[in-house]
DNA sequence: GCCAACGTTGGC
DNA sequence: GCCAACGTTGGC
């Protein structure tokens, strides 16, 4: 028997990620932690270079998949309680993340060769906060969230496709934009 | 602070 | 190219 040809998507989150482009474009949800960078920066900022993520998958995501404009649900990790609190949509395509040049930076990666970046980022620009944050374990019991990665145990994505249908139902949740 | 789950690294 | 060891993420 021929070896089958291995078909493009593979795994759960490229098949997310397919399934939330069926319109042409995805919206997503990008982690941060509060204590490092919250909405209230954001909003303050008004836009921020998304810098220092360091996974390929993640990577991919804004080199290939994001276009300007994109909505993005911003998502507090590391807080209590976890979840939803804003709104944000991308500003920029993607250009090389060059906090992995600075040695100074958290985020340095010598393999990150500045004629040969390893690591990219888009900036993201501040849209709105919700009135209330909608935390994981409502995401986790909302039946039309059940197909969200990040309900998913041990998924650490840092980005992650959304569809739209998925984000509305956050925003509804959230009481809409504050 | 614990630890499950995952991604990355490096020896072979 | 396998896979054990290690480091990290992130909920609890």
């Amino acid at each position: 028997m021929p070896k089958p040809i291995v078909p493009e998507v593979v795994g759960p989150v490229a098949k997310k990620l397919a399934a939330c482009k069926k319109n042409g474009r995805c919206s997503w949800l990008m982690k941060t932690e509060t204590d490092v960078f919250s909405i209230s920066d954001l909003k303050e900022k008004g836009e921020t270079r998304w810098d220092g993520v360091r996974n390929y998958q993640a990577r991919n995501f804004m080199m290939q998949d994001m276009q300007i404009g994109d909505l993005v649900l911003i998502y507090h990790s590391n807080a209590e309680p976890p979840g939803v609190v804003g709104i944000g949509k991308v500003a920029s395509k993607a250009t090389p993340d060059v906090t992995a040049f600075d040695k100074k930076s958290e985020y340095y990666d010598p393999k990150s060769d500045p004629t040969k970046p390893r690591w990219f980022c888009v900036s993201i620009a501040f849209v709105a906060e919700l009135k209330s944050i909608v935390p994981l374990d409502v995401l986790r019991s909302t039946k039309a969230l059940a197909d969200m990665l990040v309900i998913q145990r041990g998924q650490r994505l840092s980005i992650q496709p959304v569809s739209a249908k998925e984000f509305q139902t956050i925003c509804d949740l959230g009481g809409g934009e504050k």
